[in-house]
DNA sequence: TATTGTTATACTCTATAACTATA
DNA sequence: TATAGTTATAGAGTATAACAATA
């Protein structure tokens, strides 16, 4: 019945606390796509942030990073490169490879979602106390790393949107 | 160039060290679907956590909830009832409203995924500091109180896992 | 032959619009 | 007539499997 501190039994609630708060920043970090008017599925916009943030990728590597198969990304370039946002470059050093990159309205458009989710935020923390937005940090950050730490469970990496 | 305590400049530079380390904690608390080799997919697996959070529910108010419209929630229930995993009770009051519930199998799949997720949080917390779980914690629960003020930019409520 | 991509097919999801049935 | 759901149709996403082309 004496609360033990750091006792491990105690991980498990805070788990379900977090879980429980956790909605409504994962909806507003998620929201961006719904959020400002962004013209694409929420899936290609994927594609733009792991592009974008890599430069240039290969389909097999998009595919990876995406968590998805390699004929996903395939039908999902047809529809970018259909709607101008990428470009595929073949040919290069294998000519078996194809080099995805961002078009000129790809990066636009990507700049545009990043600071749409950026002021987003900046809705939120402005009406949060600094040590909260202290916290929150920290929290994220070291939750970051602690899970950078770990073999990743089913050993996969199916999202992507930041930078 | 001398830090100014509170100034409010320094809010888009949280908001931009937030994003970026945001991703691992998004993809911990969205990745219970993938995670433990559930049999629906992610949309499915969204309605079993609103049905089961409200009790019981009709397509408008589902729909409402998913931020989907009216069609597609009618084939998600389709499919999900099908599945065996909720329940189409017409009638009641109304004649012409319906009401959803869980099965008992929509039951025990949503507890095992809502385990998957804790456990999921667990692994990670447990290789963080107290003080880092605790920061986790307080900011996620002060976002959620300071995005509850808030109208809401797109006054939408597109998501829904937790519960 | 092993690897990189593409294409065929099938199922899920979402959206628009037309339709049915209650109130 | 207004409201609650369903159904038709079409585009987007993802998976399996068969295929083409390069190494």
């Amino acid at each position: 019945m004496v609360a033990v501190v750091g006792d491990s039994s105690q991980l498990s609630e805070y788990a379900a606390a977090i879980d429980g708060v956790a909605e409504a920043f994962v909806r507003i970090w998620t929201g961006p796509h719904s959020a400002s008017a962004v013209p694409v599925p929420a899936t290609q916009l994927r594609v733009l942030f792991v592009v974008g943030q890599r430069g240039a990728v290969n389909l097999s590597g998009l595919a990876g990073e995406l968590g998805a198969l390699l004929s996903s990304a395939s039908r999902l370039c047809d529809r970018l490169e259909a709607a101008g946002l990428i470009v595929r470059e073949s040919g290069q050093q294998s000519r078996r490879e194809i080099t995805i990159r961002l078009s000129p309205d790809g990066e636009a458009l990507l700049e545009r979602v990043r600071r749409g989710r950026r002021e987003e935020l900046v809705r939120v923390l402005t009406q949060m106390p600094v040590t909260a937005r202290r916290a929150l940090l920290t929290g994220l950050t070291e939750f970051r790393a602690a899970a950078d730490g770990i073999p990743a469970a089913g050993s996969r990496a199916p999202f992507s949107m930041p930078a």
